[in-house]
DNA sequence: CGCCTAGTTGAGGTAAGTCAATTCACGTGG
DNA sequence: CCACGTGAATTGACTTACCTCAACTAGGCG
């Protein structure tokens, strides 16, 4: 099914009906490509769409007035692309596809039409919302409080983690398209610095990053190490009948 | 009115009709006051409430392993308090008011109850909850990629541009109950190094924080110093009729 | 073949941390 | 009333984690 993504995740929250089933399919079914590095969504914009992604890696970030960049979440297949964008009118990010991606669009209009038709469609998109805020807090304390190596850690297994709730990963490791420079710009770290931490985690024997992979080799030192606790991911069944 | 900042804020979103008014009002009778710096919600217990912020300061914070804590957001008077913690079932964070606080609860089942009511409240509070997210994205770019100065000016900046909106500052200055631990803790920083900062941007003419009080000397250039844009606070009017 | 992007490593600089001492405002109890 | 303790702010001396600049390697591709 196309929008499984979706719907095993808003399901995780709510137990959803075959009417609520099929008001979610007709959310989406514009199918959109986008490719790597090109703006999808560009700060200061209106908006009119969010979008789900089916396929590959995307990331949102913001520019400073000084060039510098931070990423502040990277999404992945199952995840929306812009839905604050839409809610809050105008988009106070940029999405970047990491790699090249296939969307399902989402329109403004729709997205309110669902919720007037079942309103357990709307607590569940504001539990997936509330989900992503709790990953970027995570990664506020991240950037805020741990040393570049804990922190590098920390959000290698947090992808883990993410990616092995859509099937993409495990606790031996995961695919992952990303740069240094990415890692650099969600981190608050230089290209540089991230080498060389990478470089000392793959010494210790704990983590592998390299050739699009990433391999865990003693997951729960690391996860010790890293003081990493996924709580906040997890997915707590329907609380709403 | 007791609940005028919760309709305030909600107000902005959508144009609350008089039946959604008064489920709101249901929503928080309960009446509760908690004292300056006893936790009100605990990192990893279970949470049946939210609460709205009457009166007062808190703040939402994590701490680590090593001990160290970062603050991840403030609330004034109008916020929710732990509304991610109910949806999430757990809290992932804990809250502390930063001031005596007054409070008004509310329970998990009124508010589901009321998403049942009126989509249009359900929608309200997904779009205030995306605001809020807003403010962890912001405060993440501050401290992943600001220098200290920056990052202070910047989020002297915010504070007073949310405190504003409920009226209780100008570009002038405001009352502020944080200390320079509280700071320190919020921006990644040592107590220390805050102490150096404010010194630096109260020397430069910019901004003055002492006594509890802000005061914004060259609203213009701190702002322009800051690199502080208000889009993401932007009130843009109702977008559900 | 040459260019470009990603990654790697070294040398040296700097922003921010740590440790420590001092002041001040404040309660609180003898 | 003063002695005392406590928490916040302030400042100095020293350390360090991370940055910047720079040089170099290796793969991919027109």
């Amino acid at each position: 099914m196309e929008n499984s993504a979706l719907v095993r995740k808003l399901g995780a929250f709510v137990a959803l009906s075959g009417a609520e089933l099929s008001v979610l399919e007709m959310l989406h079914k514009r199918r959109r490509v986008f490719v790597a590095g090109r703006d999808l969504v560009h700060q200061g914009q209106p908006e009119h769409a969010a979008y789900i992604l089916a396929s590959g890696w995307a990331c949102s970030y913001k520019i400073l007035q000084n060039g510098q960049r931070q990423i502040v979440d990277f999404q992945i297949p199952g995840d929306f692309l812009g839905l604050r964008s839409l809610l809050l009118h105008v988009s106070d990010h940029s999405i970047e596809p990491v790699t090249d991606i296939e969307v399902t669009e989402v329109l403004s209009s729709d997205l309110l039409d669902a919720f007037a038709r079942t309103h357990r469609l709307g607590a569940a998109v504001l539990w997936a919302a509330s989900r992503d805020e709790a990953m970027v807090v995570e990664h506020l304390v991240d950037v805020g409080r741990r040393n570049a190596a804990e922190r590098m850690a920390h959000f290698l297994l947090e992808l883990g983690a993410r990616l092995s709730l859509v099937g993409l990963g495990s606790r031996a490791g995961y695919a992952c398209p990303l740069t240094q420079y990415h890692l650099g710009d969600a981190l608050g770290l230089s290209a540089v610095h991230v080498n060389r931490v990478l470089r000392q985690l793959r010494e210790a024997g704990m983590v592998t990053f390299r050739d699009g992979h990433v391999a865990f080799h003693t997951y729960d030192r690391l996860a010790d190490y890293a003081d990493f606790d996924p709580t906040y991911l997890d997915q707590v069944g329907p609380i709403l009948g």
